[in-house]
DNA sequence: TATTGTTATACTCTATAACTATA
DNA sequence: TATAGTTATAGAGTATAACAATA
């Protein structure tokens, strides 16, 4: 409850006085799962992202007018979005992601090699346990 | 970049669904900081919160409009301002600690005993990476 | 003149509810 | 009737800049 909302404060800190092409952390976070998942649909952007699919599509509707995301309706089902990054997306993601990595891998040199260590693998341990958190709490309630 | 703001929408998703007396979570920082620090100004909650003065003066104006923070002027200094809980404001904010932290806590108990000790020194270690970088100039010792 | 805080303005994120389009 | 997504509306958080009050 202490801790993480300071290494939030870190990343938005960053994020904002390094521009990050003036993307916002639901952006970034959307950017990185498009990345990764190249024709997922706005809801698997909302479930992902952790926000309600109103909220998802006023951030990826941002997005899409900044020409950074592509959507496109689905041939056989035309209720879905089909949604994927443009080269200016993956350009923004790709330097964005670098600063903001560059700045939070200082803090972590900081550490000593022990504790890079032991934050790596608690890192690890909590993923396994929140990951999958959103899945159950966000479907069944809508 | 990817577990954090995991953790932090579970603890959003935990204050909203627990209602948390409606406490957003900058109000909820806030409050924790004025129960620990009576009679802090609101530069003080400005650099603990991490956001800008005007910022913080809104936050704080909200907790104050709902009787959870009572605002006095100082009269040595009356351009400072003296901040502390009221009866209402610790009320709720027990109550909406004992709430949050009981289902995070629960969340770690899914980790193994020895996942949780790396998960509580790695707290620890980033803590003491993150927390004064806000203010490294502020070494009261409170 | 410097410092503390507030207000004005503008933007993003967020939710709920109502709506459209498709199946 | 059910599902995917959008739009309308409202509220909170955030910043910068201009302002007020105090020292």
């Amino acid at each position: 409850m202490e801790v993480v909302p300071l290494v939030m404060r870190h990343i938005r800190s960053e994020m904002r006085t390094h521009r990050m092409r003036g993307l916002s952390l639901p952006q970034f976070r959307t950017l990185i799962f498009l990345n990764r998942n190249e024709g997922a649909c706005l809801s698997q952007v909302a479930e992902h992202v952790g926000v309600t699919l109103a909220s998802a599509s006023k951030v990826v509707n941002a997005l899409a007018e900044r020409r950074l995301v592509i959507r496109m309706t689905l041939r056989n089902d035309r209720r879905y979005v089909s949604l994927k990054l443009s080269k200016l997306g993956i350009a923004t993601l790709i330097r964005a992601r670098e600063d903001t990595e560059a700045h939070l891998a200082e803090r972590i040199t900081e550490l000593s090699p022990e504790q890079q260590v032991t934050v790596f693998a608690a890192l690890l341990a909590l993923r396994g346990s929140f990951a999958d958190q959103q899945a159950p709490s966000n479907e069944k309630e809508r």
